[in-house]
RNA sequence: GGCGCGGUAGCUCAGGUGGUUAGAGCGUUGGAUUCAUAACCCAAAGGUCGGGGGUUCAACUCCCCCCCGCGCUACCA
């Protein structure tokens, strides 16, 4: 166990407002987050959660350019979006910020400035690509030409996916910016860089030696692979219209890199925080606890005082920036904190691929919300029990369903329900006496005990996964206590048994409505609404006490319901037609070919003719050999289209066909004419037909 | 290419510093039961721990090689 913090701040991987954020995020930084912090707030603890929306980079205006819009609209739409999914899963931020706000401006460029007057940024000048008709310099992924090593002609500016060499945009071969298209010129540019190399060996003291056994392996592993591949000078600068101005003459269309001013958006955001309760305000502040005789300055303790305990809670692609150059920044500002631990996770894949937005392949918060209304903690739940905590897990619908009636619903809806119709039929819903305990009920006391502080010992080390299964085992004891001590049968003979029993069942349910908490926050309120109980502290659930006899309880109604067969199927499709859409969209539009004369067009010949027959071709994959009534003749014509038709598809069909092609012998037989098709974004081909049937030989023109 | 993290029962995952019959949940099968959303409870079957070498009295656990997946490679947020 850690020592005994004063206070704690906790905080939650920045969510760039590019686009909707889908289950992997949820799973990789913001439902640990929110399990660890609801738990530390039910030990009444000292803490503040933070969060909000990265609204910087290039990426934004790059969105806008794509959605037709303007930065800020697409800011403004993202952070609503995810604003309002994260409040709908219940997490509970103290503040959701935002970076484009004002305080995080000044916040930004006071550190920024800190750290320029202290003399630890260097200039330096260099040449980059710059796109004269978008009027901006390129990042390098921005930048397509062909790879110097193997000539694929769509390299980027950093790698070549297909020999997957590591490329500068210079080595690229004919450079076209994928903004416009345009070949991109060289020019000068003036930026900031700070030596990340001068922290080596203070971040190898603070990483390698003194977090090598309280950090993740897989977060260790990675901050030693950085370290030791030596650390090289990272710029803080960027020349962009959308960011946060640098703090310096001379300094026109420079921004701060965002991953520079991100990680500063947990200051700002816990400046906002108490700035507001300061003012009486709750612009983007949700306190949700109390704070007492707050100052706007009362935000420094939780930043710069030892007693603090940092946690930032992150995904694996976050860790770098959380590990090494954050807090590098922190130290050379002087007077902050450092993170305690970073207990990053791995990614969470989807039905066998990984997630992705752009690709299709995902859940999106909002949509997964409007799918499932009512159901926060079913996911959540399904989430938790298989968070990447290790290694990259995998969500499937089946197991979701799985995880939701098998479990939610056989298993802790079930006991709950037990419990609370037994004593609505045996003793009016009220919480009946208690009398002497047998050994099975000693058993079962003691057995909530030891679960109750496994899992508190899961959640101090953050492992969510073995503290949500402790959290079910308790639910389960309840099961096994009844089925054990079998109420129903001793409703006949020994009623004051039965209360002693039901007594301790509905104790169990008081305790679940608080270990609950953490992990499926609406479920615990469901929970004391039943028993009508108000929230209790982590502690004081230790006990077997918690509901007096006599106290009245509501009427039983169900926790959860099941998920029938035909709502995954209905999920499973939508996520592939998805992903066939975005494979679609995603493909780009051919450009059109050079211009030709009417001379040219009218030269070719194509006709309306009759597929009269179709027959696959030996040793082809591709191949048909079609025999097509022209209106002219008969002729035979060898066409690449057998992996899209089957010969019976398409025999008697009418196609437009070039009769005046040059004959050409293709696998041994004479080909004479071609048939004309469309092919889709995604390769398939269809017969380009006339509307209605015509007659044979009919022109087209 | 280099580096990091993984590859354990049908599925999803656990397995400090090597040591008796390799674990959990789900699924499957059998039993018991009827208070409960045909749920619960009990039990069983299921793995030559990616492949191949090596160290050791003893390796899933340490070392080497190979194969596969994922990530990072620093102007990708």
């Amino acid at each position: 166990m850690s020592k005994d913090f004063k206070r704690y701040l906790i905080t939650a991987a920045l969510p760039y407002a590019n686009g909707p954020k889908h289950i992997g995020h949820l799973a990789g930084a913001y439902i640990p987050s929110d399990v660890y912090v609801r738990y530390l707030r039910s030990l009444d603890k000292d803490v503040v959660f933070v969060c909000g929306s990265d609204e910087h980079g290039t990426a934004i205006p790059n969105q806008a350019l794509k959605e037709n819009t303007t930065s800020q609209a697409i800011i403004d739409k993202y952070d609503a979006q995810i604003r309002d999914c994260f409040k709908k899963l219940g997490m509970s931020f103290d503040i959701y910020h935002r970076t484009s706000e004002q305080i995080h401006h000044e916040t930004s460029q006071e550190i920024f400035l800190n750290l320029y007057n202290k003399g630890l940024l260097t200039e330096e000048v260099s040449e980059q690509y710059f796109d004269d008709k978008a009027n901006v310099f390129l990042a390098d992924r921005y930048i397509v030409g062909t790879c110097p090593k193997c000539a694929n002609p769509n390299a980027y500016g950093d790698q070549c996916e297909r020999c997957g060499s590591t490329l500068s945009p210079r080595e690229l071969i004919n450079p076209r910016s994928t903004l416009t298209g345009n070949s991109p010129v060289l020019k000068e540019t003036k930026h900031w860089y700070l030596p990340l190399q001068n922290y080596e060996g203070w971040l190898s003291d603070w990483i390698l030696k003194s977090h090598k056994d309280d950090w993740k392996v897989n977060v260790y592993g990675q901050c030693k692979s950085w370290i030791d591949a030596g650390l090289q000078p990272r710029a803080m600068t960027r020349d962009l219209d959308w960011g946060i101005k640098v703090p310096l003459p001379n300094a026109e269309g420079k921004v701060l890199y965002v991953w520079f001013d991100a990680p500063i958006g947990y200051i700002s955001a816990t400046r906002a925080l108490f700035k507001e309760m300061a003012e009486g305000k709750q612009k983007f502040s949700t306190p949700q606890r109390e704070f007492k005789n707050i100052t706007a300055a009362d935000w420094k303790p939780y930043w710069q005082d030892k007693e603090t305990k940092l946690i930032h809670f992150v995904g694996k692609d976050n860790i770098v920036f959380h590990c090494i150059i954050f807090p590098i920044i922190l130290h050379a500002a002087g007077d902050y904190i450092l993170p305690d631990n970073v207990p990053a996770n791995e990614f969470m894949n989807l039905e066998g691929d990984k997630m992705s937005t752009s690709r299709g392949w995902s859940i999106e918060m909002h949509e997964y919300l409007e799918d499932f209304p009512g159901k926060p903690d079913v996911l959540r739940y399904a989430l938790l029990t298989n968070l990447p905590e290790t290694k990259d897990s995998e969500f499937t619908w089946r197991d979701f369903q799985s995880k939701n009636n098998n479990e939610l619903v056989a298993i802790f809806g079930n006991f709950m329900n037990r419990a609370l119709v037994l004593t609505q039929k045996y003793f009016e819903n009220k919480v009946p006496n208690r009398g002497i305990l047998h050994q099975v009920d000693n058993d079962l006391v003691n057995q909530l005990g030891e679960t109750q502080a496994f899992l508190g010992m899961a959640l101090d080390g953050y492992r969510f996964r073995e503290a949500t299964a402790h959290m079910m085992q308790i639910a389960r004891l309840g099961n096994k206590y009844l089925a054990e001590t079998e109420p129903w049968k001793l409703a006949k003979t020994d009623m004051e048994r039965v209360g002693t029993i039901l007594n301790l069942s509905l104790q169990i349910i008081a305790r679940l409505s608080v270990i609950v908490e953490p992990f499926l926050p609406f479920t615990a309120q469901k929970l004391r609404k039943q028993i009508n109980i108000d929230s209790l502290s982590w502690s004081s659930a230790d006990s077997v006490n918690l509901l007096r006899p006599n106290h009245l309880l509501s009427e039983p109604s169900l926790l959860f319901e099941k998920i029938e067969d035909d709502v995954i199927n209905a999920q499973i499709k939508k996520l592939t037609d998805s992903k066939k859409e975005m494979e679609l969209a995603n493909q780009p539009v051919i450009p059109a070919k050079a211009e030709i004369s009417f001379d040219d067009f009218s030269k070719m010949d194509i006709r309306v003719g009759t597929i009269l027959s179709a027959e696959r071709v030996e040793k082809s994959k591709k191949l048909l050999k079609l025999n097509v009534d022209t209106g002219i003749d008969h002729r035979t014509v060898m066409s690449g289209i057998a992996e899209h038709f089957s010969p019976e598809q398409i025999i008697g069909k009418q196609v437009s066909i070039l009769i005046n092609l040059a004959p050409r012998k293709i696998m041994g037989v004479e080909s004479q004419g071609m048939i004309l098709m469309a092919e889709d974004k995604d390769g398939t081909l269809r017969l380009l037909q006339p509307n209605e049937i015509v007659s044979a030989g009919s022109t087209v023109s």
